[in-house]
DNA sequence: GAAATAGTGTCTCTGAGACATTATATG
DNA sequence: CATATAATGTCTCAGAGACACTATTTC
């Protein structure tokens, strides 16, 4: 029988790039509420690029999918536990980590932000969600991810990272990410994954918003999401006008 | 330093579902041509699954991507070299090979068929092009493969392998690229890469319904793709009718 | 009543399918 | 001429955006 102990073997790293929506600061003046993109990442505990920003990420065991992987790190490194992750690629090119020959099985998601939490024992420190945001000029899309602590970690135009300060190549998976981010909330169902059991036509704008880069009126977004929701017979609690009806996600693919 | 030696690891190999259409055989009778759409399959020369049929493939070596792996892998094992890859997915489900840890990053592509030739020292043999076949009916729909020798490699229903010669996971494989498949050409631009340089709307169209499953009329066909085709000034050769002008694929995205 | 959001209806524009019609090639 | 395919135009329908209008709640 064929042996594979003769070929040489990559370590395999599975990463995620979790994305989310703050609460969002209330505005003292207008009252308006902003709320806003946010990534989560760690720093790195040990070299290489220690004390540098990366994704939450670590290395595959034996007996494991990358899916748990990535699941298993992302809990130990930050305390999020609820997303469900979804393939974006893996990332091979050589030289890729100064520590030797390791692929990258990178992951997306989208959940609500949850105060991180690094547990003890983790090589990485300090969980934060990072701030993302993305404007367009003259057909140049920039995006751009900042530090809480106002550091631009990282700066792509076009998908291309030309401002970077995030260690290994996560920031051509923050890239990717962002992309397929926009694509998956805009033409599949993934904005759901922001929502609890129930809620409001409402409650679903302003992520779907915020995240596609996109405006339309709150008439023409409820017409829009109608097919994939489902009524309920409750209402939410009055605010100062008319009490909304609840919804919830319609069950069959649309 | 942190370092990696501590950590056990995967192998890692590179499998791609190559999908073509065939020229396709005259009918004597009522003289149109009915071309199918294949998936490139090889044989197994080893053990375990020797002499079952599997996607080409091979394992990572030191120094190249995992998209460099699946083309050498391809080439050595099958001689296609014209398709251009794209990521399918990584499989990684513990005991999905019976010789060890092994993942495996899928590829998905489509090209045309040109005559399969098995380099020597490769560990597969007997490559051909299988036919590939889906029917819809009472909201099931079924993908079947077929050997060229008739015999019925892969039955899936709803994207799930119900019978299954097919070595290793790579039923579960071929069963996502099709749908993926599908995706690309009939929302992307994937038709083209069976396109040579210059062509007719007509050429598009058989390919394209072939694939897709789907049927429009030849008016708006045409329609549909025009936005992503460049007129040239140039005409194919006339066939018992009026000539047809050819077309480039268009640079920008639509 | 004022203010704010919830929810409905109407108009228009665009893209896709159905289908009529004209154009051009061969035999 | 018949026949076949190429190419254009017309009608209709469905989805999305603009926007008028009504409904319901609190203050």
């Amino acid at each position: 029988m064929y042996s594979i102990e003769q070929f040489e073997r990559p370590s395999v790293a599975a990463d995620a790039a979790v994305f989310g929506l703050d609460a969002g600061q209330t505005e003292p003046r207008s009252g308006l509420r902003q709320r806003k993109l946010k990534l989560l990442l760690v720093r790195r505990g040990e070299e290489p690029f220690r004390g540098q920003r990366c994704l939450p990420g670590g290395f595959l065991r034996p007996g494991e999918t990358v899916e748990q992987a990535a699941m298993r790190e992302l809990t130990e490194e930050t305390g999020v536990t609820e997303p469900k992750l979804m393939q974006l690629g893996v990332y091979s090119a050589p030289g890729r980590d100064p520590r030797g020959w390791i692929l990258s099985c990178a992951f997306l998601a989208l959940t609500r932000t949850v105060t991180p939490q690094t547990a003890a024992h983790s090589d990485a420190a300090d969980a934060v969600w990072a701030e993302v945001s993305c404007t367009e000029a003259d057909g140049i899309s920039t995006l751009t991810v900042t530090d809480p602590d106002g550091t631009v970690l990282l700066q792509c135009e076009n998908g291309r990272p030309v401002t970077n300060r995030i260690a290994f190549d996560h920031a051509q998976i923050i890239a990717d990410g962002f992309r397929r981010l926009r694509e998956e909330v805009a033409a599949h169902d993934l904005i759901f994954d922001l929502m609890p059991e129930l809620f409001t036509v409402s409650d679903l704008q302003q992520p779907y918003e915020i995240i596609t880069g996109t405006h339309t009126s709150p008439q023409n977004f409820r017409k829009k999401m109608m097919p994939r929701l489902a009524e309920t017979e409750l209402y939410n609690e009055a605010a100062a006008h008319r009490t909304a009806k609840l919804y919830r996600r319609k069950d069959g693919k649309v």
